[in-house]
RNA sequence: GCAGGGGUAGCCAAGUCUGGUCAAAGGCGCCAGGCUUAAGACCUGGUCCCGUUGUGGGUUCGUGGGUUCAAAUCCCACCCCCUGCACCA
């Protein structure tokens, strides 16, 4: 057993990671986005957890009572949709369990009830963040689908009720005939995302119905000639309160968006030919021609043709050899299809070129506005005239659900959402979101505007885990909306077995939130009591990416939700961890799972490399390199604590004064975020200073040093700290708290020693040397560094000393910032006092006295080599 | 398209808000030396260009202008790269 497996062992014996209520002192609540337990977890998701471990020890040590838990997050598909591929067999799914994660196939193949394979991965990541050291209180556990978080949930959602922020209407979804539920990424052949695109459907009426042309460009319907059709494809009437025409094959796939038309009749296409259609808007008459240019099964099989503006159609009008109008230019110059028509024939790259170009810069002329508006107003005009229908497609298909049959659009009649475009809501929000701490303070602007984009939110679905819907219990609450409040639950969890399901009615919750009615047992009254201490979440972490949707969620919730002075108060986001400076991924294959990286390197190395080692914003690289660097260097650290033996005075007073002025701009990096920050001070900048300081003579490093040492670094490498603390001082930094004392970090001629040491030894690597004398300048030029430190004007300085002209001229800008506090007598009695030191570290004999020629400055003495 | 972030030496990356101590931290790589039987690790130094190799000079921070005694940092324009856009966790 290592070191870090002993002190774990320590630490869940003594109980130290419990959190008590304690009105004594203040409170830190402080919240990681919890883990959907889909897969074992890997040093990417280490990042937020570990930022958000390092605070909430950090916030211990400066004497809160801190409250970090964790739960798990189940709700929706892609845990049933993983169950259901072990259970087919799904090979690839089968590679990377046992290639990424190296979990046996007897292990896996056993877990084909969504339940099992929950509890196993919630099960693998929990015993993952207890041995990173997370000081999370597991006692607080729960998972989305416990009967009593759904009633939490009901509770939630009848209040967003109340206030008519849940609404109802249309909404299209991707969806699988086959497997008869609507399809996310994790339900796909590749794991492709659908992505639904809206046509507008335009009616052209004819003596059979309307005639339906999808189209994503519905201005151009001031340019049209003539309307195409397959004189040999099949064409369905449909009929509610009007007839519409479609092709048989495009009706395949519409038919989910359209479940209330019924077929009454078909049609050759031949039959339609030479047939005029209305062209709404225009109020013009045109023909119906046979095209070959159209495809039966795309859009709807008809097309309204716009010769001039799309290349396709151009290509299949030339034939006719007829007039067409051109209805749009481009800086003043007609925009013709017809010019476009390429030599090799690929009309698709040259329609998606003169659809940019006409879009982005286009003039539309009837209307007499930029394309973009045109398209904006000929679509209202279409639908106010209810000449229009909105129709769907899977923009980046063909896409194949796993079952195998295409991905298709579905319009669910009777969706729930809820409604994030409320105007009054996004103002309570937006108020807020300005008196809420960002880190960083950067993506201030992102939160705005997605406070501002979002708009209603489907917040159920018919399948997957999680909650029932309160308004529809055939329904489950989608994922991102049952848990924009959840933090409040692990208040709660602690005494929730003392209840049965039914009691947690909206009273019950009314009680512990709002503090209306009156509690029925003192269990009761304690959960608000708790509520009432710890609520209020001080901060919450989670990954950039969550921006756009949970975090935003979570203020809209809070703030509809919550009295002000229990909504959050700081949201923390850092970047991705890259492996090797690229991003993991199952089929690049360079997923490092946790458990492997803490066998490998620790979790104290594991834990730096991903919070220590770049910027919060950004996202860290991970690499053995970078990791081996660090392992190393905490060794390195043992190493040097663990040193007894007196030395040399001077350079234990240097290395203190060293140590202190770290020191105490920590406190201010910590509270910043500026991890990496505190890890370059004093795990690298000090490492330095402590080789020196023992070539110095220094054996052994100051207690106090260590001691403090230890303490500032414990956040981020607690295994390591809490066992040499005990190791040293008998006791564990739990027990410590983070006070800087206050001692005086003068300068140190040290630092100047030091410093001429090393341009000693640069010298002597150009050029060969017996013996040196060291020149130090004379006592009027440390008279005007003094001047200049004391920030006297020049003007005065040189009438004082004229010969400093040239000394100040030469500083350059550097006069302007110079802090210098030695004295001449100082800088001569410690050299003189190491001048053996010099003689025998570095084989040359040396002599020391006053500068003889004109280069020695006060912080750089000349040299005389010989 | 809309929104956000970014372009710094061979590579990665700090510095930009608060202009001067910036030829620009740190890491990697590379070179030399130490240690070692040896390799790795570790330690020391070097790593924009010039200078007969000591505190000197020149030219740099995407490109082009501007403000200023002074710009990687402030202002303007341009070029290029990355991310998100929803019902999905």
């Amino acid at each position: 057993m290592n070191y870090e497996e002993k002190i774990l062992e320590l630490w869940e014996r003594e109980g130290r990671h419990i959190a008590r209520m304690n009105q004594e002192k203040p409170k830190y609540f402080i919240t990681a986005a919890f883990p959907y337990p889909n897969s074992p977890q890997h040093i990417g998701h280490a990042r937020t957890y570990t930022l958000a471990d390092v605070m909430a020890r950090y916030y211990r040590l400066l004497g809160y009572s801190v409250l970090f838990p964790m739960g798990f997050h189940v709700t929706g598909t892609p845990i049933v949709a993983m169950a259901d591929r072990i259970k087919e067999g799904d090979k690839e799914l089968f590679e990377i369990f046992e290639k990424i994660y190296g979990i046996p196939r007897e292990q896996y193949t056993k877990l084909t009830d969504p339940k099992d394979l929950v509890l196993f991965f919630a099960n693998e990541i929990e015993t993952g963040m207890r041995r990173m050291g997370y000081m999370i209180d597991w006692s607080r556990k729960f998972y989305t689908f416990d009967p009593k978080f759904e009633r939490f949930i009901h509770w939630q959602m009848k209040k967003l009720y109340d206030k008519g922020f849940l609404i109802r209407g249309k909404h299209p979804i991707p969806y699988s005939p086959r497997l008869n539920s609507s399809v996310g990424a994790h339900d796909t052949k590749g794991d492709i995302d659908p992505e639904i695109e809206e046509y507008t459907g335009i009616l052209f009426e004819s003596p059979y119905g309307y005639l339906v042309a999808s189209t994503l460009r519905p201005e151009t319907i001031y340019g049209i000639t003539n309307i195409w059709i397959r004189e040999d494809v099949e064409y369905i009437v449909l009929e509610t309160d009007k007839k519409i025409i479609v092709s048989e094959e495009a009706w395949k796939r519409l038919k989910y968006q359209f479940s209330n038309y019924r077929e009454i009749g078909r049609l050759k296409g031949k039959e339609l030919i030479g047939k005029n259609v209305k062209v709404p808007l225009l109020g013009i008459e045109i023909p119906i021609i046979h095209g070959s240019i159209v495809k039966p099964e795309e859009g709807t099989g008809i097309v309204m043709s716009v010769p001039g503006h799309s290349v396709y159609d151009n290509f299949e009008y030339r034939k006719l050899k007829r007039e067409y109008p051109i209805i749009i230019s481009i800086n003043g110059k007609p925009s013709d299809a017809g010019q476009r028509i390429p030599e090799n024939g690929d009309l698709e790259m040259a329609n998606k070129e003169l659809y940019r170009d006409e879009f982005t810069n286009g003039y539309h002329i009837p209307l007499k506005m930029s394309v973009k508006e045109a398209r904006e107003r000929t679509k209202e005009d279409l639908y106010r005239i209810d000449r229009a229908i909105r129709i769907y497609k899977i923009a980046n298909g063909p896409i194949y659900s796993r079952a195998g049959d295409e991905v298709v659009v579905k319009i669910l009649d009777d969706q729930w959402f809820i409604n994030y475009g409320d105007r009054s809501w996004k103002r309570l929000a937006q108020e807020h979101l300005n008196s809420m701490k960002i880190i960083p303070e950067e993506f201030r602007t992102r939160f705005k505007n997605t406070i501002e984009w979002l708009d209603r939110k489907a917040c159920t679905r018919s399948r997957g885990l999680g909650t029932r819907f309160l308004y529809d219990q055939s329904q489950i609450v989608e994922s991102l909306s049952d848990s924009t409040i959840y933090m409040a639950v692990y208040i709660l969890v602690p005494y929730l077995n003392n209840y049965r399901v039914e009691q947690l009615d909206e009273s019950f919750f009314d009680y512990i939130f709002y503090g209306i009615g009156k509690p029925i047992d003192s269990t009761h009254e304690r959960m608000r009591e708790e509520f009432l201490y710890w609520y209020g979440v001080d901060a919450r972490h989670s990954g950039v990416d969550l921006i756009t949707n949970h975090l935003t969620f979570y203020i809209f919730n809070h703030v509809a939700l919550f009295p002000k002075e229990k909504l959050p108060k700081a949201i923390v986001t850092n970047g991705s961890v890259l492996m090797d400076g690229k991003k993991m991924s199952k089929s690049l294959g360079n997923i490092i799972p946790l458990k492997r990286a803490i066998e490998q390197y620790g979790a104290d190395t594991v834990r730096m490399a991903v919070v220590a080692n770049s910027d919060i914003k950004s996202d860290t690289n991970f690499s053995d390199t970078i990791a081996k660097g660090i392992k190393e260097r905490i060794h390195g650290f043992i190493e040097l604590f663990r040193r007894k033996g007196e030395g040399n005075v001077d350079i234990q007073n240097w290395i203190r004064t060293r140590f202190y002025s770290r020191l105490k701009e920590i406190k201010e990096l910590y509270s910043n975020y500026e991890i990496k920050r505190v890890a370059d001070s004093l795990f690298y900048e000090f490492y330095n200073d402590l080789q020196w300081a023992i070539r110095r003579g220094m054996n052994s490093i100051p207690d106090d040093v260590i001691r403090y040492w230890n303490i500032a670094m414990f956040p981020i490498i607690p295994f390591t700290t809490d066992m040499l603390h005990r190791e040293l001082f008998g006791r564990s930094i739990y027990d410590e708290t983070l006070e800087i004392p206050d001692v005086k970090t003068q300068p140190h001629p040290e630092d100047l020693f030091r410093e001429m040491i090393q341009d000693l030894e640069t010298l002597r690597n150009l050029r060969e040397f017996r013996s040196v004398r060291i020149g130090i300048a004379k006592p009027w030029k440390f008279e005007v560094y003094r001047l200049l430190s004391e920030r006297v004007k020049m003007q005065d300085i040189i009438k004082k000393y004229p010969e400093a002209k040239d000394l100040i001229s030469k500083l350059k800008n550097r006069a302007y910032t110079i802090e210098f506090k030695y004295s001449h007598r100082e800088i001569m009695d410690y050299l003189v006092k190491n001048r053996n030191w010099i003689e025998s570290n570095m084989n040359i004999s040396v002599e020391i006295g006053e500068e003889m020629e004109r280069y020695a400055l006060p912080d750089k003495p000349e040299f005389l080599i010989r």
